[in-house]
DNA sequence: TGTACATCAGTGAACGCGCGTTCACTGATGTAC
DNA sequence: TGTACATCAGTGAACGCGCGTTCACTGATGTAC
């Protein structure tokens, strides 16, 4: 066996990396495979060995970002798992909704970067976005201070992605920046009054 | 002069109605100048007779959709200038998150479907999007339940408008039918009790 | 320990293709007389 | 009213270019003896 055992495996994440980056600033056509391969310091050619398609590594693009839970990406959040309430969705709102992360274009969160790519993307890539949706909404839906009702919870849960995610995407469509901060202030007040 | 004296000028406006549609089925990039002259009955060629670049393009097709008013585009509301309340920003949030909306591909609101293309396009794309939005969350501002600080109503139709499209944008790039419904709904119930 | 070998991750030229844009042209039309 | 003309919206071939993907190949590496 040639190479260590998890070499090709290591490779493999580096251009999954690679190309979340640059999908986050270019957008999934708008990014070649040569561009993608070129900033993991490998060659257009090998892409194959690693990829069936350009649409595969998208897919996988978008669902790697599941592995970073919201401590992980702001690690200044103090998470207690067992009083995981209000004052932490009120937290996780601030750090998704900061000025940081919507100037992070790299960085930031796919779900703000993508959506349009992934409508017009398969059911592989939809299923991935769904994924980081479920996990969002979900982590909401358990801090909120919501009524007994699970499922109002839910429906919380989820209006605090939409407004989240929402006010984040047309946040990067406005060039003006006093509107942006606008925008920015606007749905992180609204948030806070929803989380309770 | 040759050709009536619209003629020219109705051409133009047919181009950018089907470029509109095209856009909102394919996003800008996807979507080849050949395939819109087409769709209007027409060559390639003569594109460069009527805009600069496919951008300008681009431009005036989301500038456009400002024309339609959302009286013009759900005539079942019955707006009342005079008594542009609460009541008609109900039924503005139930239109705009109506399933029929989100059926609606080619003739759904641009924000909705072109947000990370609006994103990556130039400064004349990007005043277009914002005078959309402008106008949808200023509809907001006026017609929401708020106290008489005019800035917390600004802050409020903002947050509806954040609200509603992101909503929107969550449930296209969702496969599974019951959650696109639940997501709506959610949004639909929250930006009702936002509305006061 | 040293060497010959098999593996396979990575290389880079090549493929067919469709794109945005240009340009010399055509021919339907309104106007001048 | 009828005709010759000038205009310019529309045509379609052509341009250079970069794309996703394929493929015959190379050469660094771990293994067998």
């Amino acid at each position: 066996m040639p190479y260590s055992a998890d070499h090709k495996q290591r490779t493999r994440a580096l251009i999954v990396e690679c190309a979340r980056t640059l999908f986050n600033r270019k957008g999934f056509i708008e990014v070649s495979i040569d561009e993608i391969m070129a900033s993991a310091g490998l060659t257009r050619g090998g892409f194959y060995n690693h990829f069936k398609t350009k649409e595969e590594l998208f897919m996988e693009a978008v669902a790697t970002y599941q592995d970073f839970s919201p401590t992980d990406r702001w690690p200044e959040l103090d998470f207690d798992p067992a009083r995981c309430g209000t004052a932490f969705a009120r937290q996780v709102v601030d750090a998704y909704l900061s000025r940081e992360h919507l100037d992070d274009i790299e960085g930031q969160c796919p779900m703000i970067a993508l959506p349009s790519d992934v409508a017009r993307a398969g059911p592989g890539v939809k299923r991935a976005y769904c994924g980081l949706l479920e996990r969002m909404a979900g982590m909401f839906a358990q801090s909120v201070d919501a009524p007994a009702d699970a499922q109002a919870s839910r429906r919380r849960g989820l209006a605090l992605a939409a407004l989240c995610v929402g006010g984040m995407v047309l946040a990067r469509t406005i060039d003006d920046d006093a509107f942006r901060e606008e925008i920015r202030a606007a749905a992180r007040a609204t948030a806070h009054e929803m989380i309770g």
